[in-house]
DNA sequence: GCCAAATGATCAGCCGGCTTACTAAATCGG
DNA sequence: CCGATTTAGTAAGCCGGCTGATCATTTGGC
């Protein structure tokens, strides 16, 4: 295995971190993807386009993660009065509680590496380098 | 989004160089599930769950993708006589060539980072310490 | 030898990526 | 001002993860 492609090692390193993840969030009755909204809902209410553009997914997967959301209580949509094509959502109390709860999870979860912050720079660096022409990087 | 979770970004980095993977497939009608397969067969044929569990994917994940190998004509099944509950799959002439046709894509796909041994030392330590007794790791 | 347990494969159904195609609303050009 | 273009959101449908359940076969204990 330590022959093979990075991106293949990439992706199963991904798939099992997740896995984790998902064990821990399902007693919230939460997902991965869904703590990720909640998160960038932290400082303010944006529409389904900024999301996805921020969590670096086309806006049909955000519009079914919302869903998701909605249905459990953890956020709310309203119009924008400003502009009536956009929907603003917005977290509900409930879902800044149980983000609150996420909170102490990743450092109990995530396995020991050798050098993290290399793994961090590196994995920026493929972030910034392929998200180029698929969302407008502002982050 | 420096300061994101790891696990964050390692999903997000695997989802990019996937795409990238993905759109340089398309002309070969193989997905990046698919291509894994012939390259876990490159040497001999084997068993679904062998497959499954080199691959680290559960078995049901695997079977959808042979059947499409097999839709393209890449692989065929036969049963083992050995055991007939096993269904042996195995490489054709044309499943061998589309996969000599991915060596060369790696390189020219894979982005630049600035550690690149420090990154799969590092994907290596995830996968070793999280696929603990998910998969018999024998790799 | 026979019945229980383990194993290999599949079906059904969920989640979360994706593309293509559509509607409604806002914006822009002439 | 009005038609063309752009933008926000959604529906439909595919792929690839996953779980839980089912069926056939093999293995193992007694």
């Amino acid at each position: 295995m330590s022959q093979w492609p990075t991106g293949r090692l990439l992706g199963i390193a991904s798939r099992l971190v997740e896995h984790a993840w998902f064990d821990a969030l399902a007693e919230l009755d939460l997902t991965h993807a869904g703590m990720i909204v909640l998160h960038l809902l932290a400082e303010a209410p944006d529409s389904q386009a900024s999301l996805a553009s921020r969590a670096r997914v086309e806006a049909q997967t955000i519009s079914r993660t919302i869903d998701r959301l909605e249905r459990e209580g953890y956020v709310v949509r309203h119009e924008d009065p400003a502009d009536r094509r956009r929907r603003l959502v917005e977290r509900t109390p409930r879902g800044a509680e149980v983000f609150e709860r996420t909170r102490h999870i990743e450092a109990d979860l995530f396995p020991e590496v050798a050098d993290l912050p290399a793994l961090r720079a590196a994995l920026l660096d493929i972030i910034g380098s392929s998200s180029g022409d698929r969302w407008t990087t502002e982050d």
